[in-house]
RNA sequence: GGCCCGUUGGUGUAACUGGUUAACACGUCGCCCUUUCACGGCGAAGAGUACGGGUUCGAGUCCCGUACGGGUCACCA
């Protein structure tokens, strides 16, 4: 047992999107799982058929894959301890329940909901520190149990927490925590519709599945003294626990819906890039203890370790997605931005526009340090998509003046005696034609870009020109000309 | 309310087993670069480590208490 290798499980439940804190509980495992050698276990934890969402589980499967944690036993991979989803392992969770029954740590309940719910208002009414189940069914006869099992009466089977002392464990993320075994309710193990809750179906799995590191939310830590007693009545051996602290809306509270988005799937759409997305969720909860902040998945698979996870939960702040976004743009190739532009392009209105990738990675290369997204580009920069349909009125007040047209109309000239389409070239031109006039570089800068892009910001002009060639130079010139005003 | 966990600038984090003016990044502001914008560079403001005690020559680091925040108390996970 010392010396085996890691096993560990991320166990979602199919809600019918990845939660931004489930991807970062996936992440850890898996980060864990790769920087020990170990395996990364996914389990479908589908208990609950009041939730049930048609497709949902091929969905998570297929953000998980997408986001780079494909590697992973479970479904559509088995490995030795399947099947990996729980609705099908109905029978092993019956087994167990019944062991647990017939060794006095668990019995059925007959309870009515009524009752259960008129207990609890009493207690209530009580003031009593703790709503729990009174043990009623514990306390039946052995006369009654039976009948009402025999006559097929509706039952659920319950956890029989017994006093005792502490429960006691050690957490790697918090170190000893504890709990007094009377503030533990009798939890239900097996609802009335067969189907298990989670706390025995993940403890009965992940002993089965020999899981060694049980790395969960922190919204689990109050439920694991049940789980530990579960292992305690089953007599097997407790894994190592680690909760990691929560993820937070910006009012500190767990992130929720309410407040942004807080699906994976949403902030793909958006366009963050899933490097981004893994490296910032990372960061939220754990830090290889360096000053840096940009990360790739091989970086963070070796940076790794579950020591150094914070304790205090971590607001998710997507100014710094958005930063660490730009960032990994940046760090991309061209031909690899090249191919998320033309992925996006049947997307935007200029889905009918013919655009040679030649041209396309000349406009990348201009904008990559000016994006926040790839698909800024066709915002941004849309005068590369299509000439402007107007111009920036402010710019036209601050840069047009009154030889304006005039100079452009010289620099076209000078621009159409060019043979070799270079920078320096348009640059030369540009120069000369200023000199020639006797006016700043500026008095033709400023109205060109105007005049091919329609506003003031963007890269160099004269990438712009290199990006859209001489001709189109020249034609947007002149349609300007024509179209802007002095006055 | 009970129980559990937590608390370092607005946000994410750093600060080896206690040891100099608490560091980095995001964000904000300013300057430089660029006849634009962005990138980049430089700099600034912003916490004296929730608060109060204690231990110690010395505490963000250890102990106790208080406050505040969060989580959890289902036949949901």
């Amino acid at each position: 047992m010392i010396n085996q290798k890691p096993r560990v499980r991320f166990a979602p439940s199919p809600t019918g999107y990845l939660h931004i804190g489930g991807l970062r509980t996936a992440l850890y495992n898996y980060l864990f799982a790769k920087n020990t050698g170990g395996q990364f276990v996914l389990r479908i934890e589908d208990t609950d058929r009041n939730r049930f969402v048609e497709g949902a589980t091929e969905q998570l499967i297929d953000v998980l894959k997408f986001i780079g944690l494909e590697d992973f036993e479970g479904p559509g991979n088995e490995g030795d301890f399947g099947p990996y989803i729980q609705s099908e392992r109905l029978e092993i969770y019956h087994d167990h329940a019944n062991q647990l029954i017939e060794n006095g740590h668990a019995y059925r309940c007959f309870c009515s909901q009524e009752r259960l719910l008129n207990l609890r208002e009493e207690q209530q009414k009580q003031k009593l520190p703790q709503v729990k189940y009174d043990k009623h069914c514990l306390y039946l006869s052995d006369e009654v149990k039976k009948q009402k099992f025999e006559s097929g009466e509706s039952f659920v089977v319950r956890l029989n927490i017994r006093p005792g002392i502490k429960v006691i464990f050690n957490d790697i993320v918090r170190d000893r925590v504890e709990f007094d075994r009377d503030t533990i309710d009798d939890q239900v193990l097996i609802k009335s519709d067969g189907f298990p809750t989670y706390h025995l179906a993940n403890v009965v799995d992940d002993h089965l599945m020999k899981i060694t590191h049980v790395i969960r939310g922190e919204e689990w830590l109050t439920s694991t003294p049940k789980h530990v007693i579960l292992y305690e009545a089953f007599g097997w051996e407790l894994p190592k626990f680690a909760h990691l602290p929560l993820l937070l809306n910006p009012d500190k509270s767990k992130l929720s819906k309410r407040q942004g988005d807080v699906a994976v799937e949403d902030y793909l759409a958006k366009g963050y890039l899933k490097e981004a997305l893994i490296n910032f969720v990372a960061l939220l909860g754990w830090s290889a203890g360096e000053q840096k902040d940009f990360y790739t998945l091989n970086e963070l698979i070796q940076k790794f370790t579950l020591e150094r996870v914070h304790k205090a939960g971590a607001v998710f702040n997507v100014e710094k997605l958005s930063w660490l976004n730009a960032e990994h743009i940046r760090a991309k190739s061209i031909d690899e931005l090249l191919n998320y532009v033309k992925q996006e392009l049947p997307n935007t209105k200029y889905k009918n526009g013919n655009y040679p990738d030649a041209y396309l990675k000349s406009a990348i290369e201009s904008m990559k340090e000016r994006l926040n997204f790839v698909t800024d580009i066709f915002e941004k920069s849309f005068y590369y998509f299509e000439p402007p349909t107007s111009y920036d009125e402010a710019i036209v007040a601050k840069r047009w003046k009154e030889r304006s047209a005039e100079l452009l109309l010289k620099l076209a000239e000078a621009f159409e005696m060019i043979d070799e389409p270079t920078k320096e070239n348009f640059e030369f031109a540009l120069h000369t034609v200023a000199e020639k006039n006797e006016v700043g570089n500026g008095q033709l800068i400023h109205p060109l870009r105007l005049a091919i892009s329609g506003i003031g910001v963007g890269p160099g002009v004269y990438d712009i020109v290199l990006t859209i060639g001489k001709d189109e130079t020249i034609r947007r010139i002149k349609s300007a000309v024509e179209t802007i005003k002095f006055e």
